[in-house]
DNA sequence: GCCATTTCATATACATTGTGTATGTAATGG
DNA sequence: CCATTACATACACAATGTATATGAAATGGC
């Protein structure tokens, strides 16, 4: 059980709920990303990999509050919690010892 | 065409391939993730990975001369090539800042 | 009040990566 | 020659990555 090596957009999702604290939910996690990463990246991406996440037991949600905006289906927000933020310690210093003396272009 | 995000461990085995230099085969690679990773990797994974990096351009193989040592089967050396360790370098500065702020436990 | 528009989630499907088990090949020392 | 060593390759399946399609709920204008 419990294989869980994190993959890399596990990796950015973790990181984008860290960078959110309170405000992280399908869309702004997904600009975060965006912004961080400098590409594209579709909320259902976000989705589906949090919720896989969440089954690991790496993140917790609860249904938002409506809002006074304007639209929408209730926000699910997510937080990560402390597996969660062991495994994503761990994710980065296996990769800073994998990297560890490169010279890069 | 070239989706070409790096994965994870085709991070990890371009790393090694650059901090193995001339000397890059499938044990050689394997042990090189094993000793920076700190967990066990089968060979053929590591050659799975190699086999579709090399599809993708990323790096290159040569079948070796034997040698004079007891086994076997020819050794096929690996070396990155240049959009390898240009993705490599890529891949390494988005994590960085995925990654950027962030205190981990 | 209704509906077009906005904001968000969910479902589903498929492509790509990750990784093991099983098997094959070749060399050599005894 | 054959058991042993050192390696590669084939194959199969699980986990991750990611898009398209759909559904739900709120609101403001008319």
């Amino acid at each position: 059980m419990a294989k869980t090596h994190l993959g890399e957009f596990e990796i950015f999702v973790l990181s984008a709920l860290l960078h959110l604290g309170d405000d992280a939910y399908g869309v702004t996690v997904s600009r975060e990303i965006e912004d961080r990463a400098e590409r594209t990246v579709s909320i259902a991406a976000v989705h589906t990999t949090l919720l896989r996440l969440e089954k690991k037991g790496f993140v917790s949600s609860r249904i938002g509050e409506p809002t006074a905006r304007r639209g929408g289906r209730a926000r699910r927000y997510f937080r990560i919690e402390a597996p969660g933020a062991k495994a994503l310690a761990k994710a980065y210093k296996t990769l800073e010892s994998m990297r560890e003396g490169l010279v890069l272009p």
